[in-house]
RNA sequence: UGGGGUAUCGCCAAGUGGUAAGGCAACUGGUUUUGGUCCAGUCACUCGGGGGUUCGAAUCCCUCUACCCCAUCCA
């Protein structure tokens, strides 16, 4: 693959190659209690991008265990959602519901295996015995039923004999384990309700974790994807696999980060908040993250599929700028939407030397963009400017017209303010403007120099429309709750002007209205008679934040938090024993010392080595890097105090250098076998002869130009690269102390 | 507090013992009939802190710190 691997595509790839899988299957598994908002999407993009780039496949499945809470009008939510974002599901939709008597008859045969039970405390008694994360949980008295009464009680609570809550079905794990999802999990729950797609066929339902692990596995999922907050439940995700003996392929959970956005919230109960409140007008609100809502604004498939590439996955939490998403959107819009003009806060402009009227040609996109068309644009002597774009008494380095500075008129002519006029307030309310006939757009020959050309619209043929203007949602990065909403999300300018064709025509959905932003015809609201567009994004303004910055050009200091240091927990008396003695008598740094002290296994098999072995500072040099990591990943040392004596005096005797000495100590562990036959069978011995290792500095040397030119620039960080090199020429069997005095005294002499 | 995770620029994020990628944001300058786009350039001597191992550490070891998740009959 040629662009760059996030984690879960190294993972895939590797499965691939290793042929632990012919082909990958992916899900998309939404429970349809919510609209889809762009974390979805971020999902959906994962998923089925995963199966896109690998070949493979992705199913769609409703995760539709919980009946109380869904519904199908949130299904076709989430089918829109993957459609428009341009996915094709495998197959039919699945349903989880789908499986409700596949799951039954697991259930069964885990209660045949004794691994699960009927249980019958009430909710609270039940987490009374679970425990708590640092106490361990009691079993109920019920867990000791017989297999025949389990089986009986599960096919009575299937058949409706209960009530709600009387009983349920859980695993049997271990109340004591120190994940708290393993302490003998629900499997089932008595629900008397009806189901959304099974109606009421079933009073029991399978809870999340025994549905979701087994729903993949029937339909043949490999990479099973989800979120961090489910990185507890793999363990019974494995554990109801692993339990029932189900066949390989089976499938694997893997876990990203879900995304959050900056100004805006994404939780299903918040999301749910601000449309029940009445907080925003509906799930499609344009100021809502959810799919219907971006879509509403005018968000293009493809600005959120680049927004979800760029973002990338990861598993740390993180909150992303939506400075981003609008980036993802302009750069996507800026190559297809068509210019045209319209002005928000008209200001009347009478032309005094222009009579009659003309149409002139305009293109519909500047020349930096590959696409062409044009339209008519109406001219006379009454047009409106946006009242932005004069100014009586400018700033400075202010461009546009004022009474002493022209403007073009974008498409036409350039135009110089003569007259001011204002109400009895002091508000401007006309501009008595001359043109200059010699300076039409194109063939311009009047010589003026202007700063810039403004949007303008003419006055009689202008057509009157309605624009809503979003602000963020919040007025806070990360909100909390209503009290952080921003009052001034929505602007609703019932007047503005704008250009003809764009209404008697309708070129396009989405446009950039000049100068100011990308604006989307609404989809429900737009009507002939009151045209409404929605503002996607503004086109950024290097104007407007000079602007404002000047008087807040306060230099922001980087606040650097105090970092704690904790205590160090006191040794026990026989740690102090080792430590003093490894100290005073081995001649061993502290930090190693105490490494290996603290730790009773490396403290055992340090002084195993020790007898057979006389240079105890290498010796434990090894024990507290290589031998803890050993350790620490495999949770025991397989190798002989022996071998590792044998390795330590290879390495005092410079047989091999310590960079050698870590791959041959990783092959022992593989291998069992002698460091000396590893050494003697890939002839890993050290090579420090300079005559051998010169040549072959130069060769690199002479191989890399680039770098040697950086270097003598002053990149003196480059030596260690051509150090690497040499060895990397040697096979990491060259000496690297060599090697080094060697290359510093190459590149000096270069 | 027990367990599970995560920390690399203002915001995302590569990197798996040998030159700290890239994008967003920001900032210069150039082009421009959009203060847009585009182009050129600047922006981490350092990877949460402190030690250790190594010729060489963001990467290996020890230790400390901060943040997130888990004690729903939700998913």
């Amino acid at each position: 693959m040629e662009y760059k691997k996030d984690f879960l595509h190294a993972i895939v790839e590797e499965d691939l190659k290793s042929g632990k899988y012919q082909e990958i299957i992916t899900r998309f598994p939404p429970e349809p209690n919510g609209f889809p908002h762009i974390g979805h999407a971020k999902s959906i993009y994962i998923n089925f991008g995963l199966a896109r780039d690998y070949n493979g496949r992705c199913n769609l499945r409703m995760d539709d265990t919980n009946p109380t809470t869904e519904d199908t009008k949130y299904v076709e939510a989430l089918k829109d959602a993957v459609k428009w974002l341009g996915f094709e599901w495998d197959g039919d939709v699945r349903y989880t519901s789908n499986y409700f008597q596949k799951l039954y008859e697991y259930a069964l045969q885990l209660i045949k295996m004794g691994k699960a039970y009927v249980d019958s405390v009430s909710e609270e008694e039940m987490r009374e015995l679970r425990g708590t994360v640092t106490e361990a949980g009691k079993r109920s008295q019920y867990a000791n039923r017989s297999v025949e009464e389990n089986l009986d009680l599960f096919e009575r609570m299937k058949n409706g004999e209960f009530q709600d809550g009387k009983h349920v079905l859980r695993a049997k794990i271990d109340m004591a384990a120190a994940n708290m999802k393993m302490r003998d999990p629900l499997l089932y729950r008595i629900k008397n309700v009806h189901h959304h797609r099974t109606g009421d066929t079933w009073c029991i339902y399978p809870m999340y974790d025994f549905a979701h692990c087994l729903s993949d596995y029937i339909e043949g999922v490999t990479h099973s994807i989800c979120t961090l907050e489910f990185e507890n439940n793999r363990d019974i995700y494995d554990w109801v696999i692993d339990t029932l003996g189900l066949e390989p392929p089976r499938p694997y959970q893997h876990e990203f980060a879900r995304l959050a956005i900056n100004y805006t919230v994404m939780s299903k109960r918040k999301l749910l908040e601000l449309v029940e409140g009445n907080h925003v007008s509906g799930w499609d609100d344009p100021r809502l993250p959810t799919i219907a809502g971006l879509r509403r604004r005018g968000y293009t498939r493809e600005s959120i599929l680049n927004f979800c590439e760029s973002v990338g996955v990861a598993k740390a939490n993180s909150v992303v700028d939506v400075a981003q998403l609008e980036f993802c959107i302009r750069d996507d819009l800026n190559k297809k939407a068509p210019r045209v003009m319209c002005v928000i806060d008209p200001l009347k402009v009478t032309i005094e030397n222009y009579e009659g009227s003309e149409e002139l040609e305009a293109s519909c996109y500047p020349a930096d963009v590959a696409k062409e068309d044009s339209r008519k644009l109406p001219f006379s002597k009454e047009i409106y400017i946006e009242r932005d774009d004069f100014e009586e008494n400018p700033p400075k380095g202010y461009f546009r017209l004022t009474p002493d500075q022209p403007v073009r008129l974008k498409h036409a002519y350039i135009i110089t303010c003569k007259e001011i006029i204002k109400d009895a307030n002091g508000k401007i309310i006309e501009i008595r403007a001359e043109y200059h006939p010699d300076s039409k757009s194109g063939q311009d020959t009047s010589g003026i120099k202007v700063k810039s050309a403004i949007q303008w619209v003419e006055a009689s043929s202008a057509k009157r429309v309605e624009l809503r203007l979003y602000e963020r949602l919040y007025k806070n990065e990360q909100p909390q709750g209503l009290e952080d909403l921003n009052p001034d999300s929505l602007h609703v300018i019932k007047n503005a002007l704008i250009e003809p064709a764009v209404i008697e025509q309708k070129p396009d959905e989405r446009f950039q209205f000049e100068r100011q932003g990308y604006f989307y015809a609404d989809p429900i609201d737009y009507t002939d008679a009151n045209p409404v567009f929605n503002k996607i994004v503004s086109l950024k303004d290097s104007w407007k934040k000079k602007e404002q910055k000047q008087p807040a050009s306060k230099p922001k200091q980087k606040v650097k938090p105090v970092q704690v240091d904790g205590e160090v927990a006191p040794m026990s008396q026989e740690e102090q024993a080792l430590f003093d003695r490894y100290t005073s008598k081995l001649g061993l740094n502290s930090e190693v010392a105490n490494t290996i002290a603290r730790d009773a296994d490396l403290a055992s098999f340090y002084s195993e080595a020790l007898a057979v072995a006389n240079s105890p500072i290498t010796l434990a040099n090894i024990v507290a890097n290589e031998v803890a990591r050993e350790l620490k990943e495999q949770g025991a040392i397989k190798l002989s105090a022996k071998q590792v004596a044998q390795l330590v005096a290879m390495i005092d005797d410079a047989t091999i250098s310590s960079k050698i000495a870590k791959e041959v100590f990783e092959q022992m562990v593989k291998t069992a076998k002698d460091p000396k036959q590893i050494v003697e069978e890939q002839g890993l011995v050290q090579i420090s002869d300079p005559a051998v290792i010169e040549p072959i500095i130069d060769e690199v040397i002479a191989k890399n130009p680039d770098n040697i030119a950086k270097y003598k620039a002053g990149n003196t960080k480059l030596s260690g690269f051509f150090v690497g090199q040499v060895l990397k020429a040697t096979g990491g069997k060259a000496n690297p102390k060599i090697v080094n005095k060697l290359v510093a005294e190459k590149l000096k002499s270069i």
